[in-house]
Parts: C-alpha cells; sequence; structure tokens
DNA sequence: TAGATTGTTAATCGATTAACAATC
DNA sequence: TAGATTGTTAATCGATTAACAATC
C-alpha cells in the first residue's frame, strides 16, 4: 500500500536510533583526539561512549566502512565522517527565542559555536529585556522575527519561551520557512509534515527518575494499590483527596 | 542462562517507551482539568499529547483498565493514576550542583516544584558564587555536597557543572547514597548498577536537527561524498583542511 | 603465519500499529 | 437496542546483541 513498506535500508537511511549516538561518538573522538590518540578499537570506543561494542560496529557500519580489521579506526578519518554526515562540516544559523534564564543560559552555552552552531539572533518579547546585550549579543524584539530570519538566514529556531506563547512563535518560524525547531517549552507543538521539532523537558526527565526512584525504594513486585477501583470507591477518595 | 529473558510482563513492570510517554499525557491531562473538562477519549488525549491513540490505550493499558468503555477516561481519575504510577504522589529532593548560567536558569524553574520536585540545594565549586541568593536560597559550598545530601535526604541530583568536574560530582553522590542522577554536563558519566543516570544534551539535540535539516536541503539520495577515500587521498585530506 | 579486530549475519527482543471483539 | 469507545490481539517494524567469517 503505502510506499514507506517498499524501502529499501538506503532509501531509509541511517536508522534514527543510530543517528541519536552519532553525536555521542563524535564527542569521544574529540575527546581521544585531545588526548592525541589516533587509533582506537571499537572497543574502546564504545566503553568511551557507554554503549556495547557491537552497537558501535553496526552504527558506523551504516556509514560506510571506515574501520581497518585488526587494526581499528583512525580517529580523524572518524570524526571527519561522522561529521560529515551529521551535516557539521557547514555551518548552522541559530535564533533564541525567548531570553528568560534558560534562554540566556543557552545564550552563553559554548558548545554550540564550537560545532558550528552559530547563533544569530536572540529575541523576546519583553521591553525591559530587549536591547540587553547578552553573551556579546543585543536582544532583539520579536517583532523583528521574520526579518532576523529570512536577513539572517537562521535555519534552526531554538523556542525558550514560555510555555504560552510558544505555539504562536513556532506557528510564525514555520511560516518564515523554518523547517527544524528546538522547543524547550513545555508543550507539544503542531507542526505541518516536513517540519522536525525535537523536544527538550527538564521536568519530564526528573519524572522519569522518579519513576525508577521508587521502583527501587519500594522494592520488586511492591504495588499494593494496582487493584484500585474506579472513582467514588472508598480507596480512590481517600487516596486523591490525600 | 539469564533471568532477564525469562521474566514475564508482569516481572518486567511498565515499558521504558510507556513509562516516558506518561509525564506528556499528564501535562495534557492538567491541561484539560484547567479547561474544566471531566471526561476525555482516547482519541482527543492522544491528539493533545501528539500521539496516536492506539499508542495511547496501550500505554494506558500497563497501568491498568482505567477507562469505560463507550465512554473515555475520567480525566481526574487518570491523573491520579498517572500521578501515583510516576511516583508523584509524594515529594522528592532534588539537589542542584553546578550554579553557572544553566544551574540558575534550573533553579528558577517553575515547573519543578509544580511536579513534586522539591530543590534544597544548590551547590558550587566557585567561591565567586557561593553565598549567592538564586531563586531565594543561598549557594553553598561543594564541600558540603555530602551534608546537604545526608541531612536533608537528598534522592535526586541534578549535575549542571562544567564537563570536567561532572564525573568527580558524579562519585560523590553516588557514594552518599543517591541512586538518581539527571546530567546536563556534556560527558558520559560511568556509574555503578543501580543508579539511574538520565542526560539532557543541548549540543546533541542540535546536532541530529542539523542531520536531517542537512537531508532536507539536498534533497533524497543527494550524497555525493558518500564514496570518500581513506586517508590521504585528495578528497579527503581537502575536506578536513576546509 | 598468528593474533587482532572489523563488518555482517541471524536470532531475539521490544515498540508500534491496525483492526476488532468486548462492553458501556 | 444502536452508537461509541475501550482494551487486546496479532502482525509488522525497528533496534539490539552475540557470534563469527572475513581480512588486515
Amino acid at each position: 500500500m503505502t510506499p514507506r513498506q517498499n524501502r529499501t535500508r538506503a532509501e531509509r537511511g541511517i536508522p534514527e536510533a543510530t543517528v541519536a549516538r552519532l553525536p555521542v561518538y563524535l564527542r569521544a573522538l574529540h575527546t581521544l583526539q585531545d588526548r592525541g590518540v589516533a587509533t582506537v578499537s571499537s572497543e574502546e570506543l564504545a566503553s568511551a561512549a557507554g554503549v556495547n561494542s557491537a552497537k558501535l560496529r553496526k552504527d558506523l557500519s551504516h556509514l560506510g566502512s571506515y574501520g581497518t580489521r585488526g587494526v581499528g579506526y583512525e580517529v580523524e578519518y572518524l570524526v571527519y565522517q561522522i561529521s560529515r554526515e551529521l551535516g557539521l562540516t557547514q555551518d548552522w544559523v541559530v535564533a533564541i527565542i525567548g531570553v528568560g534564564n534558560l534562554g540566556r543560559a543557552l545564550a552563553g552555552y559554548g558548545g554550540f559555536a564550537s560545532r558550528g552552531f552559530r547563533v544569530a539572533g536572540l529575541l523576546d518579547a519583553d521591553e525591559a529585556i530587549v536591547g540587553q546585550q547578552i553573551s556579546g549579543m543585543t536582544v532583539e524584539h520579536i517583532d523583528r522575527l521574520e526579518d532576523v530570519i529570512a536577513e539572517r538566514g537562521v535555519s534552526i529556531a531554538v523556542i525558550a519561551t514560555p510555555a504560552g506563547a510558544a505555539q504562536k512563535v513556532c506557528d510564525r518560524v514555520v511560516a518564515s520557512g523554518v523547517t527544524s525547531v528546538l522547543n524547550f517549552a513545555p508543550v507539544v507543538l503542531a507542526v505541518p509534515d516536513g517540519v522536525d521539532v525535537r523536544k527538550v523537558d527538564l521536568s519530564i526527565e526528573l519524572q522519569i527518575l522518579a519513576f525508577h526512584e521508587q521502583r527501587k525504594a519500594g522494592g520488586p513486585g511492591e504495588h499494593p494499590l494496582a487493584g484500585d477501583g474506579p472513582p467514588g470507591t472508598a480507596q480512590y477518595v481517600e487516596a486523591v483527596q490525600a
């Protein structure tokens, strides 16, 4: 029926799970490079990246045959191949929308520039913030959003606004032609097909940790309330009121 | 061989993919609650959460049978069941280590308190930062880390230090009995079995976006350099130097 | 050649999804 | 009863992993 099912591996490209790990490998390789290491085995690199070596080799095999049997991988060459695959051999122009605490932290984050991400705009709706100097840039008014995107060739928008403002901002950047959005606002953004949204949610990460922490504390199998009755039962009412 | 393979579904508990989505459902339900909605169908809730309805129903079925056929789910009851499953019916004590731009943003983030996460400590190694008031708390010296964890019952550590300091800080919080760590430092932390680490990496998220953005720009199948030769070839040397 | 390590195969596992019987 | 919607089944898809042939 749908062409999706008939696509070959080559057509589908690199698996998403692999793409998500490539930056991790790249970081480990940079660390090795700084230490002057020229060659690394899959076992060593996997250990530095926190994965097992079979997964690492499988991941790298999607890019091509860049290792040497009996020897390992040449660090510099692998750095180049992964960088190229990820699109890091070119610069990407980023705009940060919302210059609160988090936006400021992002504006000052050194990890962006070093990976080819150039922050070319800081925008906010608050008149008290507009005009401030942050990390060597002047915060501009959100009214200028479309102009900034067009004039500076922004291709990635970072949304760090309050939840209530995020969807409107997103609609505007998408209307301006941006198809990659990194969203820090705690809302699910609606976007048309073809637009990629990645979401970073601090509260969600803590909630996932809490789930596991609770399991540890309670011990295995400990879920005495699992059979709770429907609303109206004594158990439920008592628990909700607690 | 290993008991892992013989465990039943009940023993394994709720799938990780489901656990990661429960906080998203919870947020959507809170929004509905604020709007005064009492009952919701899987179709409506799924749409608000950005997933399809089959996945939502499957996820919720892991918690129990909390819906009513022909009707839907009662919002308040589902909020309670998901909260309980995630361990949010109790408070969790959090310490933030590293009070730079990001640490400050985290300290001031309202989304923590509202979900039962209480920030009970801000610690830093920089004498210039220690003693500062941030979001109503006094930053303490990192030397006090073990005392703070023990005295205030910290069960989740948030690491927002520079990369170079993160592993040492992690070792110390783990030695103090903390088994849940949220790591913002761009390093892979080594921890013993039984310790959960979740990682938030801003640079990695941008790199994943760049990968997809590049694919769009280049169009499908456009990878002219895919056949690059090994180190030493003209193509490679030129590209690395660029 | 002997030792080491990659790249690939194949088995397994877990997640997703459509479809529909159960049931309110 | 008729209409609506859940909870579950089963098929499919994608990710992980151990094992090993290929090969440096």
